[in-house]
Parts: structure tokens; sequence; C-alpha cells
DNA sequence: GTTAATCCTTCCACTTACTGGAAAGTCAAG
DNA sequence: CTTGACTTTCCAGTAAGTGGAAGGATTAAC
């Protein structure tokens, strides 16, 4: 998949796409011959969830670390636990607050 | 009450809430003879509100828009629901999306 | 009643995370 | 074999802050 197909795919701009790329958050898998990154379903997803994260105000750099939870198949340690509980807090937190901007505009 | 009291009281960086007066976005109700700002809980009200919107990716200018629409004391026109509509469909959206993050991390 | 700490002011440079646009190479369809 | 859509890099610009300096104002303590 070409970075245009990716990027929709992911719902992201190309610009964004290739800014994350070139900052080595989300990296295609490989490049053509040519130079035309290229990118598989592993890496559209990563891409989406980015995009959601940056969505709910994560930063690159906390993105970066909520990646890496995401793509840690041995959940098991107790530091990775630790930093998932957090960020689930913060997420939560997001939620209660969104509601409460709902229910001052309804 | 001064800026240090009123970012406090909105959950904001002092530096923000000053940039947001410069910017018009929220602006003191008044200045002391020495120049400095005041606020009073209505602006404490509009600044937490502004966190909030920012918080989930709305612009300035879309914080004006809404803003707007939160001190409408009279929100008959049919334009104004419209817009306001539109927001909630967006933060409804926003609060799906919240919950597809939490799912991936939990 | 001065002094130290803690406000506050403006101004300007810097940062983060894109975003637009130019110039040029690539690819698929007709 | 050319046209049009897609891609590349690079560089400049934007949005929304953020940090820090230089200096004035307020308060609280000696």
């Amino acid at each position: 998949m070409n970075i245009g197909a990716a990027s929709k795919a992911a719902g992201l701009p190309t610009k964004t796409v290739r800014y994350y790329a070139d900052i080595g958050l989300v990296e295609p898998c490989s490049r053509t011959g040519s130079g035309y990154r290229t990118y598989d379903n592993a890496e559209v997803r990563k891409l989406a969830f980015v995009r959601r994260a940056r969505e709910f105000g994560f930063s690159i750099g906390e993105c970066r670390e909520l990646l890496e939870l995401y793509q840690d198949s041995n959940r098991s340690s107790s530091d990775v636990k630790r930093i998932a509980r957090a960020r689930l807090g913060e997420i939560e937190k997001k939620q209660r607050e969104l509601q409460c901007l709902h229910d001052e505009l309804a």
C-alpha cells in the first residue's frame, strides 16, 4: 500500500503520515525501489491508533509510549500495567470531561 | 481575582490565560490601576469551558463559536440550534472514538 | 518603613505538531 | 509515449502556546 492509500485508510492527511515517518513514530514497513513508502495493515492500525490518541490531546511523546503498550504482546510486567492504568485513568477523566462539555451545550 | 487565582480556578496555565486575553478569546472583566488583569467567576467559567473544548481538539476559532453559543441567553434561532447540533454530533463522535481508544488499551 | 518573596506586567524568541507549496521523479491508463 | 495522478525531498509558514528576561506592584515579616 502506498502512502495515499494508507493515510486514507487511517484517516490522516498524507502530509501527517509522512511527518510521522520522519520523526520515527510510525515508519513504513519498507520502501519501493524508487523510494515510495509502503505500508501494510499493521502500520495502518498504528496510524489510526495515533490519530485517535492525538485527537484526545495525547502528545507525540505520549503516543510513542501508548504505541509501545499497544504493541507489547507481553503485558505482564507491573511497570507496563502501571503505565497503562495511568493512561486509562486519563482517558476516563477525559470521558467525564467530554460529558461535561456535552451537557453544558445541550 | 488576579490572573493567578483565575488560572488556577480554571485549570489553565497563567501564560495561556494571558494569551487568551491577548487574542480576545476570554478577556478580563477589568484592569486594576496598576494594570493587573482582574477576573470574576463568569470569566473563570468561560476559561474552564475553553480548556475542556481545547482538550477535545476544538480550534480557537471553534471555541470562539462555542463560547457564543454558551453565552447566548436566547438560543431560539434555528441557526444557533443548527450549530449546536453539529457541535454535539462532533462531541458524541469523539466520545465513541474515545471509547475505542479505551478499549484498545484495556 | 524597608526588605524579601511573591505576585504581576510586556516583549520576544522558541517549541510542537503539523501544513502548504515548489521542483522533480514515478507509475498506470489510454 | 504522453497525460494525469501520485510520489519524493526540502523549505517556509501556521496555530497555539511556552520559556525567560527585565522590571513594576503587593504582601508579609522583621
